[in-house]
DNA sequence: CTGAAAGCGCTTACAG
DNA sequence: CTGAAAGCGCTTACAG
């Protein structure tokens, strides 16, 4: 490495020609003579030419960069997919992502924001690891910016975020179908933090157990926390209950996990005596429980291309409301839905 | 946006002064008056100027920048704790970031690193999702590059990974120190596919037996993969010993998860009947079991940071031998480990 | 303390 | 088909 890098103007005197004709090769431009590439490309193998990227750039003034900034800190196992559905679509576009991870220091994001604009960002995506409403540097106002899992409250940004409403309902429409009617829901969050994830769901419970006829019943519904110990301790609440649910609905994979332990506690076996179906399809857990859990997925791998999509095709900059999108929680089956018990079932002679 | 941004000679018209005063400013240099710093600043302020790092790259030869690469397809949850370890490392330095999930396509991989090179890395790290030899691209030889979590046959890079050994062993003496004598193992994978993780962890809990003056009994261990049904499957089969354990060590938390299914099947209670210990602290897994478990954590984040770490203090180019460093996996206390059951200890009365 | 000039490594018209 | 020149937005000596 104590060798200076070969220029352009390195290759062009080596080969006999000008600048301008290896900058020709390099783009692989029409209009070169046959013999004139083999030559300029002979030379730029001897001599491992590689081109500078600044400093096409700075010429060009495309930067084929986009920006990835996470909001908080974020231990969650969810940005990766995040990052490689942004990436991959990406690379679709020969576009390369600078990734940031906030830190959950607003210092730290400013400065982060700023930087990605001095390196020249065509467009920023900015994540949340859960669906809420975030505040942004104002310098994202500066550059093509949408927000992924997350909102401002002025939507002044592009966003695309999962259909909680939507998931919650679909989770809780497998459930009627195989013929349950007294379905227990353990909310993700308490609703008073108002997150989507935790009040959508519960919507999307509520509405489908009105299209199918169901009355609502108060008693089947807690607010959990996300966490195993939450779905353990309401399962067995709910189990305790006079007329209990032969069914539940989780707003976390890992309320599920705890409810396996409740169950088993109690000598139920999933799917035959209780069914349950989670929420994230978080599948380090969801494959391991057994039965396997059946869960609704969160789009991550799709909101992060969706998002790098929209950067690439959305005009910018018109006065147009910012576009807002949902995307479906499509189910993932596995083993843990099955009919009523028998015992429990309305229909038997 | 439609107007073009200012550049320093736009802001060293409007201000009176040269570009290179304005330089100065910007690089907050000395030997510059104070009214004409004010000025000057004054005047960026109000044409909301944003120094265009690419030329400044170009000037300097400074990039600023560190590729982050990853090997193979990445499902695993641990990805996002490397890159955040990298990424916070590379931030005090004044570093970014730029992260590439190779997708196990080896034409994609060869052709990212020369897009990174192109880029102007100042080093790139090579990140494996668990350890086990690597074959790189060829191009990886023309810049400073780390290894993490895998490592080639020929050793020609610097690498970072878990000390898998020390981590076996010290899970074993956590539960000797219990004074469990009859400990069951499972590997995390076949011994056949002599991966680090599973051969050295198995190397480690032998090690501690040995120490402790315990005889190693070929009937107590068994070749998992890992999930949890290996878990399941082999606690089980341990349990149906003549001589059963009174302790496990699973070489995955996804393994003693399936392994707490068969001890709640066989109403065996976590640590009173019987103590186990993981490994890889998945905390998502590990958190939500009921106790929670014990085990092992790898070194990921601290794998991430010593990377950069190297890239940004190691002289690279010397003839020596590549650095090889192990990292220890920290145990993680949780509830699962206990003393042996009293009808089990040899000592009593 | 400050300005004018050269130059980093490219691309892009413009002549020929 | 090809070369010479200008210029992208900076930084860095060099004079003054």
């Amino acid at each position: 490495m104590a060798v200076k890098k070969p220029s352009i103007h390195d290759i062009a005197r080596e080969a006999g020609v000008g600048v301008g004709t290896v900058s020709r090769v390099l783009n692989e431009r029409p209009n070169v003579a046959e013999a004139t590439r083999a030559k300029v490309e002979g030379v730029m193998e001897r001599l491992g030419y590689r081109p500078t990227f600044a400093a096409r750039h700075i010429r060009t003034g495309r930067s084929q960069l986009f920006g990835f900034l996470t909001d908080q800190v974020t231990t969650t196992p969810f940005a990766h997919d995040l990052i490689k559905g942004a990436q991959a679509r990406a690379r679709q576009a020969d576009r390369m992502l600078m990734v940031i991870d906030a830190d959950g220091d607003d210092r730290v994001r400013e400065q982060a924001v700023s930087n990605l604009i001095e390196r020249g960002v065509e467009g920023i995506v900015y994540a949340a690891m859960f669906h809420h409403e975030v505040h942004v540097p104002q310098a994202l106002h500066e550059v093509p910016t949408v927000l992924v899992d997350c909102f401002t409250l002025e939507r002044d940004f592009a966003s695309v975020v999962p259909d909680e409403v939507r998931g919650g309902r679909e989770a809780t429409e497998r459930l009627l179908e195989e013929g349950h009617r007294r379905i227990g829901m353990v909310t993700n969050d308490l609703l008073a933090t108002k997150y989507p994830a935790a009040v959508g769901r519960l919507e999307g419970y509520r509405a489908a157990l009105d299209a199918a006829g169901v009355a609502y019943d108060a008693e089947l519904v807690r607010e959990g926390l996300g966490n195993a110990d939450s779905g353990y301790r309401f399962a067995h609440d709910l189990l305790d209950l006079d007329d209990p649910p032969t069914a539940f609905f989780f707003g976390t994979d890992r309320m599920a996990m705890g409810a396996y332990f409740a169950f088993a506690e109690r000598g139920l076996r999933v799917p035959d005596d209780v069914s349950v179906v989670g929420f994230d399809d978080q599948h380090y857990i969801a494959d391991a429980l057994r039965p396997a859990l059946t869960t609704m997925a969160l789009p991550h791998s799709a909101m992060g291309r969706w998002a790098v999509d929209h950067l690439l095709t959305a005009p910018w900059g018109d006065d147009r409301l910012p576009l807002q999108r949902r995307l479906p929680c499509p189910i993932v089956e596995r083993g843990s839905v099955g009919p009523v018990p028998a015992s429990d079932a309305g229909e038997e002679p």
